[in-house]
DNA sequence: AGTGAAATTCCTCACGA
DNA sequence: TCGTGAGGAATTTCACT
């Protein structure tokens, strides 16, 4: 991977819908071998997918709650059926392994606190937690899906 | 916005490469009026943008941190200075503030340790804070950019 | 709002440098 | 590995239902 292939992702992390043209353009290039670097990415699995963003806010889902949750037993046999069992939540919408003193935090997206307390109840229902501790968002100030790749 | 154009939306979230003929024929229906729902969720600002999300763990950034930061002080002025100081880094991939015991979250991608020791020196040089913690995701088990549409 | 066809643009794959 | 050109497929527009 070298230069060029860093600035061809780098485009296309910030808009998916350019055209190879334009594209090629941008990084001084004919469309051929863009498309090329382009298809080589794509196999080696560096670009996973194309996704169009939502706007929560206009969608109504304005809620964005973290999660942090203790295991209740630290066996493998538990942290798979947890793993499973929060991810199969389409509210959870990230979802990490931790160091430090929660094991777990989860960022789970709602419409209000009636959708949050009803997603909670399923959550802690389904499997036995030591500690579940829940911190609201006020404000996202920033939002980004595009990985910093000067830094590489 | 009826269930069609939701459904929509909840096709184009998980894959914007998909055909507009394809996307016409999973919704049952032509091309055109396809077409047209879609530029006007687009101008209406539904959807946001297109992008190309990459790899982490392949392109090397297998180091993510939620950084908790506690303000100095709480007048607006401050506010706006730290939201545009830590918006600025390309490291700081989302970013909010939070109720709670701690002030802001920040999820902050890098390659390595070294690159986060010099991320933290950089954020917390150029403004005056008051506490400063951060917890290390040892795996991550979920990502989505897809909002949860089933629960509007 | 939906259909079908026309025009245009873009993608894809030859081949040559 | 890049560029050119041609064929074919897709998008986008338009007139009509």
């Amino acid at each position: 991977m070298d230069a060029v292939d860093r600035k061809i992702l780098a485009l296309l992390q910030q808009n998916a819908d350019i055209s190879i043209s334009d594209l090629a353009e941008e990084i001084g290039l004919t469309a051929t071998p863009c498309w090329r670097r382009m298809q080589r990415l794509q196999q080696a699995g560096l670009i996973t997918r194309k996704v169009a963003l939502l706007d929560a806010q206009k969608l109504g889902l304005s809620m964005t709650v973290f999660v942090q949750v203790k295991a209740a037993q630290h066996d493998g046999k538990w942290l798979d059926r947890f793993a499973r069992h929060a991810s199969s939540f389409d509210e959870v919408v990230e979802f990490y392994r931790m160091s430090g003193e929660y094991d777990y935090l989860l960022k789970v997206m709602v419409k209000d606190m009636q959708c949050f307390d009803h997603f909670y109840k399923r959550l802690v229902n389904g499997i036995d937690l030591n500690d579940v501790t829940s911190s609201f968002a006020m404000e996202q100030i920033k939002y980004s899906t595009a990985m910093p790749l000067q830094h590489l």
